[in-house]
DNA sequence: TACTGGATTCACT
DNA sequence: GTGAATCCAGTAA
C-alpha cells in the first residue's frame, strides 16, 4: 500500500508543495487519480488570496483544506490550501484516473478515460465534488448529512445540502497503485 | 441593489 | 478557432 501523505506536508510555501504534488494519489474514498496538473496561487493578482474576502479567507487562515469554488456558472474547481504561514492554495488541473473509474464516468456520463478528469471542472464532476466541500480537511472523515430540521453543518462554516460521507486522502506515487 | 466578469467546457464551424 | 452556457462573488453606487 502506498505510503499516506501526511497533513504537514501542505504546511510548506504553496511554491514548494505544488510541483511535489505532481504524481501523487488523490483518494476520495474509493475514486482515486494520479495528479498530472497542478497551478499554485499566492498572493498575486491572478488569486484569490489577493483579496481577503469572506470566500478566499480559507487561503489565509488554513493548510491541508478544501477550497472549492464556482466558476461560470456551470463548474467547480477544487484547490487545496497551502503554507501555514502565508495566502496560498494549490488548484488540481487534471488527474490520470486510477480506480473507482465506472462512478466517474456514471457521474460524468462519458466512456472515454482521457476526458473524463482533463481539466478543473471536470475532475470536480467526476469526483463528485461542489461547495459543500469547502472547508473540509486531509485526512478528517467528513460526516454530512440531512436533519431532521433541516441542513445540519458539520462545522459553523460549512452549509450541507446533501447526504455525504467521505475522507480525503493523498498516497505518494507507487506503482502499481491498489485501490482498497 | 445592480452590474460585471470569471483559475472552464463543449459543440459547432 | 469561436462562441455560448450559466450563476456566484466581488465591487460600485
Amino acid at each position: 500500500m502506498p505510503r499516506l501523505v501526511p497533513l504537514r506536508f501542505f504546511s510548506h510555501p504553496t511554491l514548494e508543495v505544488a510541483p511535489q504534488l505532481i504524481g501523487k494519489i488523490l483518494d476520495v474514498d474509493g475514486v482515486c487519480g494520479r495528479i498530472v496538473e497542478v497551478e499554485a496561487y499566492t498572493d498575486d493578482p491572478a488569486s484569490h488570496g489577493y483579496r481577503r474576502t469572506e470566500r478566499s479567507e480559507i487561503m489565509f487562515e488554513t493548510y491541508g483544506h478544501v477550497y472549492v469554488y464556482f466558476i461560470y456558472g456551470m463548474y467547480y474547481c477544487l484547490n487545496f490550501t497551502t503554507d501555514r504561514d502565508n495566502v496560498g492554495a494549490i488548484l488540481i488541473r487534471a488527474v490520470e484516473p486510477l480506480s473507482g473509474i465506472e462512478v466517474m464516468r456514471k457521474r460524468r456520463g462519458i466512456h472515454d478515460l482521457r476526458k473524463l478528469c482533463s481539466g478543473p471542472g471536470k475532475l470536480c464532476e467526476a469526483f463528485g465534488i461542489d461547495l459543500d466541500f469547502n472547508w473540509t480537511k486531509i485526512g478528517e472523515r467528513v460526516k454530512l448529512y440531512h436533519g431532521k430540521s433541516g441542513l445540519v453543518r458539520t462545522s459553523p462554516r460549512i452549509g450541507i445540502s446533501k447526504a455525504t460521507d467521505l475522507q480525503w486522502r493523498f498516497f505518494e506515487a507507487g506503482s502499481p497503485f491498489v485501490s482498497r
